[in-house]
DNA sequence: ATTATCTATAGATCTATAGATAATGC
DNA sequence: ATTATCTATAGATCTATAGATAATGC
């Protein structure tokens, strides 16, 4: 079930074509980090040291270039859950996941695009559905486990915990301490110790009767 | 300390300016809420009924025309957070703000990404500092008050905060139920009731010894 | 001889402007 | 007469390509 990487009809590369389509991912890999879904192909190019035209020809469109970059990405998440999976409690693995998952998106901000386009609707990849369904089952076993454990609050859909996850990068990229934030999200995924007051009210503005307001 | 809207010196606007003036500003709020600052300025001046070249008569960049928008976005959450501190308690408050800022958040992409520009550094618009020192200083009194009042954890910094209100609009962007991601913020930025296990250690991959891990 | 690379530039997609045209209001 | 509006297009900024040039390896 696992895609070859290159057509097999294609016979292996020459010498320096290989040794440039290295230089080529390498350089896509290290701007990715910093600059995301924006990284500019020119760049690319003039970091591998190398034309653009080069960079096209090993990779027709600026997608599937990134598409590399996202899967690898894709793929060390799983590989991450799995591993804390294996090695700890039900409530150990989602502490550990997603910690970790903090401290990894603070310093790689193609890290944090690619999870949120996993998860958000207006997928800019198309072709990063290849190991969505993986990744989707790592979590749902994670999350469901930390659930039945009793750890973590039974009305919290897969869905909340991608948004949650998505919103913990945005909150490390606007300065918040990493640490901190995935101890909040943390501590607020846990089950209510008691029921949180007003949380049956509807709350869009104006119409909220809140506890510690007036007018409840 | 308020700033005049217009230039004292410059006579009013003519009647029919005027109405147009006035139908930019609405086509380009209708624009804001759903597409933030990616907004077109030719979308802008088709919604208005006018040409691209009334739009710049009005507003000689974009820039100045978003500035106006996320002025009025500001300004609002500043009232907000005046409202419900005059209003309630000090958990009372925050609560309510929060939640009231998911709903919010939800149907207004362009106020999502107006707390994301005060708070990030790289600043698309050098211009909406304006408020910003106000916005701060509602922020941190409401934020002071519930950590005085020992509902908030005492190591949440205003920074943390801020960056929390920006992920929670992301998590509600990447399809997170709003009232539970509320919820999920608020009972995680409270004073945690046992320590959290683990804590005190470095959680980067491969280094971190986790509670509920084996190594610890 | 084949395969790979380079540079210069076409194409797409925006913001912003110039110059000709139309509407207001003393 | 002044002020406002329109359309067509310049300018900036990217992705992607074409055609000429250089490097590999049987």
């Amino acid at each position: 079930m696992v895609l070859s990487q290159k057509p097999p009809t294609s016979r292996p590369l020459r010498a320096d074509a290989r040794r440039n389509r290295e230089a080529i991912v390498a350089a896509a890999d290290d701007l990715f980090r910093v600059d995301g879904m924006s990284l500019q192909m020119d760049e690319v190019a003039q970091r591998a040291g190398l034309g653009v035209g080069t960079v096209y020809r090993h990779f027709p469109t600026k997608e599937a270039l990134t598409v590399e970059l996202v899967q690898c990405r894709v793929e060390s998440t799983i590989n991450r859950a799995e591993q804390t999976m294996r090695d700890c409690d039900p409530a150990g693995a989602l502490r550990r996941f997603i910690r970790d998952m903090a401290a990894v998106m603070g310093e790689d901000i193609g890290l944090r695009e690619s999870f949120q386009m996993q998860v958000l609707a207006d997928n800019q990849l198309d072709e990063c559905v290849y190991y969505r369904q993986d990744l989707h089952e790592r979590k749902l076993a994670m999350v469901k486990r930390a659930q039945e454990a009793g750890v973590v609050r039974g009305d919290l859909a897969l869905e909340d915990f991608d948004a949650l996850m998505c919103g913990m990068g945005q909150a490390i990229v606007a300065g918040g301490n990493p640490t901190l934030i995935a101890d909040v999200l943390l501590e607020g995924m846990r089950v209510p110790l008691e029921p949180v007051a007003g949380a049956e009210a509807d709350t869009v503005a104006g119409v909220a009767a809140v506890a510690g307001c007036p007018g409840e």
